[in-house]
DNA sequence: CCAGCGAATGTAAGCGCATACAGTAGAGGC
DNA sequence: GCCTCTACTGTATGCGCTTACATTCGCTGG
C-alpha cells in the first residue's frame, strides 16, 4: 500500500495534475464540477499531499524553527524502563525538597506563545531542544527544514549561527546581542526591576536593599541587576555600599545563601532575587527558621513563575510574558520573511510587577 | 544571496554532486582528502541541505508528528496587543481562583517526553495544537510532512483519522480503543483506581467512598470509575448502593458539588475524585468551611498534576507518567515504521499512587 | 607489463508537486 | 458563420537531493 499521489488522483479523476494540484492551492481557478470530481478521488484514495514535494517545488516550507537550550537533567533520564511487571506501585510520597522537577516551565510557555501564533499564519512549528551532545547537528538539521529560525538565550554558538543564518532568517530570544544582523526580542528586565525595586524604596523606606544576583555569564540577570542599581541610584543611595550575593538562579543554591545569611545574623531589609526560583529557595528556609516574611524581611523575585503564586507568603514578583514572547518571535520571523531587507529589529515585551505578600503588609 | 545548493559546494569543491551528497551522508565513502575538500566549500558558503529535498528524495522525512486538542481559551487571546506605550506596569496581585490558568501541564510534559524520545532517535518532532476552526486542515497539514503521528485522546475526528491513517501510521495516545487498526498507548487509568480505592477500604477502613466523577464522555474516566466499583465489589460492597457525583473534571464545578455536600450536611468518608483539579475544588471549600481533611473527610485525586503537590493538605493521588507516555508514543511509532505489517499494538503505562495528607494521617 | 579488482567518483534518473505557458472549448459579437 | 475573448485544463519543466549504475583510477598479482 504505497501512499497515493496527484498522480494516481488526476488518474483517478481523469484529469491532469496540474488541475490537481489547483483544486488544492488555489480551488477557484478549478470549475466547480471537475472540482468536487477531484476531492471525491482525494476522498477515496487517501490522498494527502506531500509536503516534501510541496516545499521543493514552492521553494518554502511553510515551517518555523525553534530551538531551546536544555536546562534539566533530561540525560540521566534517559533509559528509563517500560517493561515494569507491575502496573500500579502504592508509594508513600514524602513532602519533597521542590528541586525534583526544575521548572523550566518558562519554555513551555513561550512554545505554546510561538506555536499558537505560528498556526494562526498558516505555519506550522518544529521544536528542537538542544542535549548536551552537540547542538550543531540539531540547528542544521531544523535550519534545512524552515523557512525561518528561532533561538533561545545563548542556546546556539555563534559561528553555527552565522552559518545557518546564510540560508534563513534567525530571531534571537531574551539573549544578549548578538552581532547587528539578527532580529531580537525580549522583556524589560532593567525597567522591570528598577521599577519593583523603586517601589521598596519609596513605599516602603527600605535603604539597604540585597541583590542576590544569578549567575555572572547571564544576560538577563546583568540587566535585571542594573535595573536595581539604577532605583538605588535615582533615590541617592549607592550601590556600591550594599552586598550582592551569589545564588546562580537555582533553588538549592539559594537556601545555602539564605543559612549563611542566619548564621551571620544581620538580616537586611529588603532581599531582591534576580529570579523566582532563588527568592523561593530563600522562603524555604526562612520560613521553619521563624523568620518572617515581610515583616522581617521583604523578598522579592523575576519571572512570574507558577510555584511565586503558590507559595506563603506568595511572592512578588516581576512578571515576564512568556507566551508573548513566542508570539513576539514568530512575528519577527514573518515579518522578516516579508521584508528580507528591512533593518535588524528588537523589540522590547513589556512586563508587570506583582505586588504580593512577601512584600506587602509589612507597610502601612 | 541564494542559498547555496549542492551544485554550489560540487563546484565550488570541484567534484559532483553525488560526491557532495556522500560527504554528508555515508562520509566513511569518501576519500578523507576530498571529504575535507568538500566541507571546506560547506563550510564557506554557508551550505544547509534541503530538507525537503533531502525527503522527497529519500522517500522519508525523518519527522514525526504530534497532535494535541486544545483545552484553554487561547481563542480570546489571540489578539493581544504587543504596543504597549509602557514597559512596566505596577499591579498589587490579589490571589485569585486558581482557575486562571487552566494546567494543561499534562500536555506539557507529554509533548517534552516525545520531543526527547525522537531526536534521540534521529527524528524531529511537529505539534499542532488543535484549535476551534478545523482540525482537519492542520492534521492533514501535519500528516503530509511527518513519517508517524501520534494523536491525544479524541482529538481527531474518526474518518479524518482514517485518511491520514492511508498515508502514514498514527498511533493513539490515552485515548479509546478506535477500530483495531491502530497503536495505542495510554496508562493504567482502572488498575490505579482499584489500588487507591482498594488502600482507603483496607487501611483506613472506609465502608462508603463517594466518586466524584467527569465528563460522562470521558473515556478515562469511564476507566477509573471501574476501577474504583472493582476495588469495593472486591471489598464486598455494592458500588450500586453508593451514590455518584457529577464533577465534569474542573475545579470551580467541584466547589459547587462540595457546597451542595455541606449543605446536604452529610459527608462520606471519602470523597474519590476522577482527577485532581476537581479533588483542589474540594479542598478549595472545605478549607474555608472549617471541614478537616483527611480527619472529617478524605479525598483523592488522579493525574498527580504538580498543584496537588503544593496543595494544603498535599494530594493524595494516582500519578501518571505524562512524560513516559510522549516517549511510548514516539516508540511505539518507530517500531511502526520498521515493521509495518506487525498487528496493532497496546501498550500501557504503570502508575504510581502517592499517598499524602489528603488521606493518610487520620488512620493509626 | 598487463589483466583484474576494489575503491572512489561521476552520470543520470527520478522523488511529488507547483506553475509558466500552451492549448481547447464555449460564449458572445459582428 | 467566423472571429475574439474568457475560462478552464493540459503539457512540460524544474525545485535540490539520493542512489542505482556506470566509469575511472590506482594497485596488485601473475
Amino acid at each position: 500500500m504505497k501512499a497515493a499521489t496527484v498522480y494516481d488522483v488526476a488518474a483517478h479523476a481523469g484529469v491532469s495534475i496540474a488541475t490537481v494540484s489547483r483544486v488544492l492551492r488555489r480551488p477557484g481557478d478549478v470549475r466547480a464540477s471537475t472540482r468536487a470530481r477531484v476531492l471525491a478521488s482525494v476522498q477515496e484514495l487517501g490522498y494527502v499531499p506531500s509536503a516534501s514535494a510541496r516545499s521543493l517545488a514552492a521553494r518554502r516550507t511553510g515551517v518555523l524553527g525553534l530551538f531551546f537550550p536544555s536546562i534539566d537533567d533530561e540525560e540521566n533520564q534517559a533509559e528509563a524502563v517500560f517493561e515494569q511487571d507491575t502496573q500500579v506501585q502504592l508509594v508513600v510520597d514524602i513532602p519533597d525538597t521542590g528541586e525534583v522537577r526544575p521548572p523550566n516551565l518558562y519554555f513551555d510557555e513561550v512554545l505554546r506563545g510561538s506555536e499558537r501564533e505560528a498556526w494562526r499564519h498558516g505555519f506550522a512549528l518544529m521544536v528542537g531542544v538542544g542535549r548536551g551532545s552537540n547542538p550543531a547537528a540539531m540547528v542544521n538539521d531544523i535550519a534545512g527544514r524552515v523557512d525561518g529560525m528561532a533561538v533561545l538565550a545563548r542556546s546556539v554558538p555563534d559561528e553555527l549561527l552565522d552559518h545557518v543564518s546564510r540560508r534563513i532568517p534567525v530571531v534571537l530570544i531574551a539573549g544578549p546581542r548578538r552581532g547587528d544582523d539578527y532580529d531580537h526580542v525580549s522583556v524589560s528586565n532593567t525597567e522591570g526591576m528598577r521599577a519593583l525595586t523603586g517601589h521598596l524604596l519609596d513605599r516602603h523606606g527600605v535603604r539597604d536593599p540585597v541583590y542576590v544576583a544569578g549567575p555572572a555569564d547571564s544576560p538577563d540577570d546583568a540587566e535585571r541587576h542594573l535595573g536595581f542599581r539604577q532605583a538605588l541610584e535615582a533615590a541617592g543611595i549607592d550601590p556600591a555600599a550594599l552586598p550582592v550575593l551569589r545564588g546562580n538562579f537555582s533553588r538549592v543554591q539559594a537556601r545555602a545563601v539564605a543559612e549563611e545569611l542566619l548564621a551571620a545574623g544581620t538580616l537586611p531589609r529588603a532581599l531582591v532575587c534576580g529570579n523566582d526560583q532563588m527568592a523561593l529557595g530563600l522562603l524555604d528556609v526562612f520560613g521553619p527558621a521563624g523568620v518572617r516574611v515581610p515583616v522581617d524581611v521583604i523578598v522579592t523575585g523575576f519571572d512570574g513563575i507558577d510555584a511565586g503564586r503558590l507559595s506563603t507568603p506568595r511572592l512578588t514578583t516581576v512578571h515576564q510574558p512568556m507566551g508573548d514572547l513566542g508570539r513576539a518571535a514568530v512575528r519577527a520571523m514573518l515579518s522578516r520573511l516579508e521584508h528580507p531587507d528591512q533593518p535588524p529589529i528588537t523589540s522590547r515585551l513589556p512586563v508587570k510587577v506583582l505586588l504580593r505578600e512577601s512584600s506587602e503588609g509589612a507597610s502601612a
